[in-house]
RNA sequence: GGCGCUAUCGUCUAGGGGUUAGGACGUGAGAUUCUCAAUCUCAAAACCCGGGUUCGAUUCCCGGUAGCGCUACCA
């Protein structure tokens, strides 16, 4: 057990972000590589924008990807006395002043100054206000921010993903720590958090990065020691701009809805911005990394500075990997979830549909690319009450003769002993010859007749699948349907 | 605008002073076939631009450009 001590803190403004999950990710795995303590602490200094619900949505997001903590989650809600002293506490120091600028004034300045193209920063209007003034304002009815008192000079510190980073200190404004309703800003938050909860690397976006000397100056003017910064490049949507909802789905709960697996979406995150080393035999590092190998594998120094683009065919690529590696028991359970969802599970199956049910999901499981796939594409597998696909009939339902076709097959079918593999392959092929057409003429419009797609597996494996009484009465109605009863 | 960061196939990336610049997703072609997927084979596809350092830069340095981030009493 190491003292590493690592947090994931998102705000409750809105779900679990697929960034917000890799940063999540990011800190688990550098928790777990070397034995620390992951922590999750919520955000929600923001009232107006903070809702309850959305906490527990994200709460529910880390546990469906198994992202889980050792401690929390903290609310920083609920500790804003704590916040306030460390204020005080500043303000004592001569670190922090009071400032009694009206947010509309500080904003019509701010405007001001665009309008004429300057650029803009708090203009220090109360910095050096005296005891006599505060007071007078203060007596004045007038609310007051807390800011903190900017240094002269530079700060530089050194990033475990970005290197060395300088900014000078005339770059940098005197930020507010306290609101003037008494709320702490992020800044005094963080930081707070930080050094109460012991973190020792801070892990979290690349959009941090510009916060970070201020609050390296806070910890400084704390008289406390910083710790780690690692910054991770952002993720964009396909137009490289910051990946946001009008790209699609953006949140992890939304995925999880589309059919994808947790392990699939980790492993895809993780890649977006950090590559594995090659292990000692092979020549390439692997792409499909179960999460202990990421443990194992995982460090900061090797996370790229780049931001990445989110590729949705690559997340498809991967799920579809995971789902036809997913252990039997695992991939049932799933199934059988995304049924009832569907409302295609019965609890009334015996033995014999939970037989056949078993043999569906396996026969569909090597080209299902989504979860989805079960209910979807695969619904025939699972209910008598499915539709033609429109395409497949206009592709495989031409021939008028078809409606003989597949009425004999089905009467042959009706007969033959035993209804296996090989019978049914025998017998449809017979009959093929007979007529004098390709098998899979009759293959292909039989597919539809008992799947309702042009696109399903092997047919003989789903005749048998589907068993004998299924089989032979799909057939008769599509015979009925294409000879136009 | 100011400040910061970044820059290898369409995308994610490996690599690194001399390489046929490697892999994966996607794309195209072929094999297979019973549709599709899978599988196998093959193919097309990249070092942002300009200087400098050097015998030699895609790699190191500087500048430019572009993109992103920050520039809130949001986080």
């Amino acid at each position: 057990m190491s003292d590493i001590r690592v947090r994931f803190a998102p705000s409750p403004t809105g779900y679990l972000h697929v960034g917000g999950a890799r940063t999540a990710l990011y800190n688990w795995l550098f928790a777990r590589h070397h034995g620390g303590v992951f922590i999750l602490r919520i955000e929600d200094t923001d009232a107006d924008r903070s809702k309850p619900e959305l906490t527990t949505a994200i709460l529910e997001s880390l546990e469906w990807l198994g992202l889980n903590w050792d401690e929390g989650p903290f609310h920083q809600s609920e500790r804003l006395d704590r916040y306030r002293a460390m204020a005080a506490e500043l303000e004592r120091r001569g670190h922090a002043y009071p400032c009694f600028c009206l947010a509309e004034e500080l904003q019509a300045k701010r405007a001001q100054a665009e309008a004429q193209k300057r650029p803009w920063k708090y203009d220090g209007t109360c910095r050096d206000l005296t005891t006599a003034q505060r007071e007078q304002l203060r007596a004045s009815g007038r609310a007051s921010a807390l800011r903190f008192r900017v240094p002269d000079g530079e700060t530089a510190f050194d990033d475990q993903v970005f290197g060395h980073i300088t900014v000078e200190h005339r770059d940098l404004e005197d930020f507010v720590l306290l609101r003037s309703d008494g709320q702490p800003t992020y800044h005094l938050g963080v930081v707070a958090d930080d050094l109460d909860m012991g973190v020792t690397h801070v892990i979290r976006g690349a959009d941090h990065l510009s916060n970070t000397p201020k609050q390296i100056l806070m910890y400084q003017a704390l008289g406390a020691p910083a710790p780690a910064f690692a910054h991770l490049p952002l993720i964009l949507g396909p137009d490289r701009q910051r990946l946001s909802k009008r790209h699609g789905a953006t949140s992890v709960g939304a995925y999880r809805e589309q059919g994808v697996l947790p392990e699939a979406l980790l492993n895809f995150l993780a890649l977006l911005g950090w590559t594995p080393p090659k292990a000692p035999g092979e020549s390439e590092a692997r792409e499909i990394l179960p999460l202990d190998e990421m443990v194992r594998a995982f460090e900061l120094t090797t996370v790229s500075r780049s931001n990445a683009v989110f590729d949705l065919e690559k997340l498809a690529w991967m799920n579809s990997e995971y789902l036809r590696r997913l252990p039997p028991e695992r991939l049932l359970r799933l199934a059988e979830n995304e049924l009832r969802a569907a409302g295609l599970w019965r609890d009334s199956f015996g033995a014999e549909d939970l037989a056949r049910f078993e043999a569906s999901v396996r026969l569909l499981q090597t080209r299902a690319r989504s979860l989805k796939d079960f209910s979807g594409t695969g619904r025939a597998f699972f209910s008598d009450d499915f539709d033609y696909d429109l395409e497949a009939v206009k592709k495989f339902w031409k021939e008028p003769a078809l409606a003989e076709y597949l009425g004999a097959l089905a009467e042959r079918l009706a007969k033959i002993e035993p209804f296996d593999l090989v019978e049914t392959e025998k017998c449809l092929r017979a009959l093929a010859e007979e007529r004098g057409v390709k098998a899979g003429l009759l293959i292909n419009a039989a597919r539809v007749a008992l799947t309702g797609q042009a696109v399903a597996p092997g047919l003989f494996e789903v005749m048998v699948t589907l068993g004998r009484e299924r089989a032979v009465d799909r057939l008769r109605r599509a015979a009925d349907r294409i000879s136009g009863k």
